[in-house]
RNA sequence: GGUUCCUUGGCCGAGUGGCUUAGGCACUGGUCUGCAAAACCAGGUACGGCGGUUCGAAUCCGCCAGGAACCUCCA
């Protein structure tokens, strides 16, 4: 019996049925990254956790448009009066277009989601191609009447939505607090109030990044991109919008004031905010500047890193928490993780020589069931690979001859482990070890060469002789040249 | 200060009322091995503190201690 997929809600705080709009398709929105940097650990976690996702509900059968955005303009440095776009300020500061920098940087993403196994989405759309979206979502919500125009700017009437509208029912908020607590920020003559959030912002004349509106030149407020995007590709009201838990306020809960009014309907049924890596038992974060990037991670080039991890080591160590717990980078952490991989990516390789029997100890229903189960209750990726690891020890008392199993049951236990491990965890075991070995191979091979030569150098011709034509039998070329002897295949 | 949340054995990390020995790593013992390594098998240790609810709590409630995220860009 396969049970129902349930989520953890962050709008009801609960883990619901999940019930798609439209029966057989998920429609899904994910916050992408602000390519202003290259990719840390953190960005890591979001990345696989909505993979894990929308790779499971792809293996239930759903039609999963999974759309994930490029923030590429509109994210402030300090404040709304005073800051500065980010990608803008990169780029003077590197002298290079502001689009150089976001095609350096998104490709960089790219490449390094790849190395995950991360795969891409259906659409990843940017925030600079849909300005004129954007702008139509401002002019709807200033013909609805939350929003005003201050010097060239728009703003978002926070006050006024919340008289119709609840304002904060995602993170929990109420509006008093809000404005008891909110801090005075400089320079913030322009709104009428201080929790207004900005649609437009004119641009200060240094401002590189900069698009023609009725209200001045200037460019789209931060919270915009996501709700003009997600409308335009996944329509009104979608399924599941994702992101990081640092995304909840303000970023996800202005995306709802600005929809609703916007269409009448908040935007997204469920809600997903996966939690973050720790580093010292504090957030990894750019602003902390205690980040970590992957292409350091990869390398091991960093101070705190003990060795290079691969990227399906750091996969694998992201899966092994689940994903709304708080995970602590840690290098013993890294080297269990890598180990534990590595246990079951060998059972998985030498399952293939399990042979079958009459017989059959192995209960694979129950195996299927309870990885379903895992995976179904909130993506429990955890439990699904402790009972993994179960599947794990069964192999090798299979391949110990100790129990048996039938051929059907064989067939389907290489195909539950083939589905979990590789379709949906998404571990990629086998290229990760091929080029493992490559590399070894080449330090195997010249430990051989030098035996052989130490051995001519011996005179020990038979010793050196049967190196070589062993080497040769299985397939080695030897290849004996003025500055030693090289290797080839074939 | 406000909002939300966390505290599990040597480490990481699941579990939300009654046998989950969760799982991984480490550790100990065994098998294998000329020796070793690797591999495999087996085994132990836990629920921050105090009080309450309950026949029964790691799991619910209260208080205390410690910690985190958000309240400003951040995955």
């Amino acid at each position: 019996m396969e049970q129902k997929l349930h989520i953890y809600n962050t709008l009801s705080r609960q883990k619901e049925a999940f019930e798609p709009i439209t029966p057989g398709r998920v429609g899904l929105y994910v916050c992408g990254p602000t390519v202003y940097g290259d990719p840390h650990l953190g960005h890591a976690r979001p990345a696989i956790t909505f993979d894990l996702l929308s790779r499971f509900l792809s293996y239930a059968r759903y039609k999963v448009r999974y759309v994930r955005n490029i923030t590429d303009v509109g994210h402030l440095e300090n404040d709304a009066d005073e800051g500065e776009d980010k990608i803008a300020k990169k780029a003077k500061l590197e002298e290079l277009e502001p689009m150089e920098v976001v095609q350096y940087y998104t490709e960089r993403y790219h490449d390094y989601m790849k190395m995950l196994n991360v795969k891409s989405p259906s659409i990843e759309p940017r925030a600079s191609g849909h300005i004129i979206e954007q702008i139509q979502v401002i002019k709807s919500i200033l013909e609805k009447g939350y929003a005003y125009e201050s010097n060239g700017s728009v703003y978002f009437n926070v006050k006024k939505y919340n008289e119709d509208h609840p304002y904060g029912i995602l993170s929990g908020r109420k509006i008093e607090d809000l404005i008891n607590n909110t801090r005075e920020l400089d320079g913030q003559s322009e709104k009428r109030d201080s929790l207004d959030f900005a649609l437009w912002k004119k641009a200060s004349p240094e401002h590189i990044m900069r698009w023609p509106s009725e209200w001045s030149d200037g460019f789209p407020g931060w919270h915009l991109e996501c709700s003009a995007m997600s409308k335009k590709y996944l329509g009104e009201q979608f399924d599941i919008h994702g992101g990081g838990m640092d995304l909840l306020f303000p970023h996800h809960e202005c995306e709802i004031a600005q929809s609703t009014v916007d269409n009448g309907k908040i935007p997204a049924k469920y809600w997903m905010h996966n939690n973050m890596i720790t580093i010292g038992g504090q957030k990894m974060g750019k602003s902390l500047g205690n980040f970590i990037t992957l292409e350091q991670f990869f390398t091991g080039q960093h101070e705190k890193l003990e060795k290079e991890y691969s990227p399906m080591t750091i996969r694998f160590f992201i899966l092994q928490a689940h994903y709304r717990s708080t995970l602590d980078f840690g290098n013993d952490a890294l080297q269990a993780a890598e180990k534990g991989l590595n246990r079951l990516s060998e059972a998985m390789e030498n399952m293939e020589n399990i042979v079958a029997s009459n017989t059959s100890d192995v209960d694979v229903i129950s195996l299927k069931d309870k990885c379903y189960s895992a995976i179904a209750d909130d993506l429990n990726s955890p439990i699904l690979i402790a009972h993994l690891f179960d599947a794990v020890k069964t192999i090798n008392s299979l391949l110990d001859g100790k129990i048996s199993i039938d051929e059907d049951s064989l067939v389907e236990l290489k195909n539950i482990m083939h589905v979990y491990v590789e379709d949906i965890l998404g571990l990629s075991l086998n290229s990760d070890k091929s080029e493992d070995s490559n590399s070894k191979m080449d330090d195997v091979m010249q430990l051989l060469l030098n035996m052989r030569t130490e051995a001519k150098q011996n005179k020990d011709w038979a010793t050196a002789d049967k190196i070589r034509d062993e080497l040769q039998n299985l397939g080695f070329v030897i290849k004996d040249g003025a500055e030693g002897a090289s290797w080839e295949l074939k």
